[in-house]
DNA sequence: ACAAAAGTGTTGACATTACACCCATGC
DNA sequence: GCATGGGTGTAATGTCAACACTTTTGT
């Protein structure tokens, strides 16, 4: 027998999307087509329905907003102080989540007045409690970046050796050692050199990349552990 | 303007509480005293009202089986499958806690039949999906204790190094070498020798040792990370 | 004096840092 | 041929792992 006092609350999901055009990384946040704090901007996210799964409805939040799926999410933590949604109780799961920069589709949105791509390193306030949520994810991405291989998350299938490291730059927020790193990768036989390079550029093109997945799996399963 | 269907989920907190007793890890269960699963074997949490704040309802759940105050606790997860709970959509909110396990008093507890203490290393079937939180308590622990100071707060204020030792070689379940082990303690000038020794022992007793959390903080707040 | 656990340093292997020049391309 | 960023190795330092004996206590 369900005390009713206590089946008052709503659920929601919050969605802390990263992005890296290629020299800064980005936060995709969505200016509000709904009450409350209607034009303002914030996360995207959105209740969670009776029958809802929580990481099936961020990946709802996910599609409507850029048209993908199968997009990386993880759960970040939840956020229930009793005063942060004027409608009631509302508790929020955030998932940090990290996608391809150009293979997002803002333009077909339909919960949001606009989507768009915001510098991390230089954000707009945002509503409710989702400032304090979106440093959650900031620090979260900064403290899993050199143990897990998320960096792939962020770039294209191929990618040049330049273009990882100035994304590990810009979320560990500091320059490292070219050849150093590049040391570090040579160790990883799951980063397979794809013979190809880049075109269209006005100095030496670099050579590009990919990463691996069966074999990184194959090289955990064998105590190997990611370190960048 | 609420959207009824929205509002209708419960929150809950539930506790995945260590302890240490000296020789193993341990994990305080309750026996259910209210149903669904009265009887089962259960980790200690409750329903969170409507105005409470998710950290004040499980200081309440450890302050009434336990009779403690302030004690650990981190946001370790959110687990809301669908199904986890027979009487409706509950959401659950699970905290990382530790607790010296002498001080805690297991024996006022109001909501449970009973308060006990298991091994972790051999643990019973639990309610709900409650095996599946602790398993990620266990995880977390395993991969927090070398790089945040909590082993301290397993262990009384007064601690032996074969203690501490001891602890962490349970937590990782592996074997560490007693004189790299501490020559890493040396270095941490914020665990002070307090000139007593052990008592009672049937040979060499062991030199006392206490954290200082001042010294700690002040460590931290000038570039220090601990790791051990 | 014996049993039991506490306490103590050194060495070699490995990982990390610091550092400067040549190379390939488009214009 | 020049401007631009891509690509490469080595030496010094710091960190981590392996290893065995002496000390202190209670009985």
């Amino acid at each position: 027998m369900p005390e009713n006092q206590f089946f008052q609350s709503a659920i929601s999901v919050n969605c802390v999307v990263f992005g890296f055009d290629g020299k800064d990384l980005k936060l995709l946040l969505i200016e509000r087509e709904l009450e409350p704090y209607e034009g303002y901007l914030s996360l995207p996210g959105g209740l969670v329905y009776p029958r809802e799964d929580l990481h099936a409805a961020a990946s709802k939040v996910l599609h409507s907003i850029t048209g993908m799926n199968h997009v990386y999410r993880a759960q970040l933590k939840a956020f229930a102080a009793t005063d942060r949604h004027p409608f009631g109780r509302v508790i929020t799961v955030a998932y940090l989540c990290l996608l391809r920069y150009l293979k997002a589709d803002l333009s077909e949105s339909t919960f949001a007045k606009s989507t768009k791509w915001y510098d991390v390193a230089n954000l707009p306030p945002l509503v409710f409690d989702h400032d304090k949520i979106m440093k959650v994810g900031v620090q979260r991405l900064r403290e899993n970046i050199r143990s897990r291989p998320m960096a792939f998350e962020l770039l294209n299938e191929k990618f040049t050796l330049p273009e990882l490291q100035l994304l590990y730059e810009k979320i560990l927020d500091k320059d490292l050692d070219k050849r150093n790193f590049r040391r570090k990768i040579n160790y990883m036989d799951f980063l397979e050199d794809t013979n190809e390079i880049q075109k269209h550029k006005m100095y030496r093109p670099a050579k590009l990349y990919s990463f691996n997945r069966e074999r990184y799996e194959d090289a955990v399963s064998k105590g190997y552990v990611f370190s960048l």
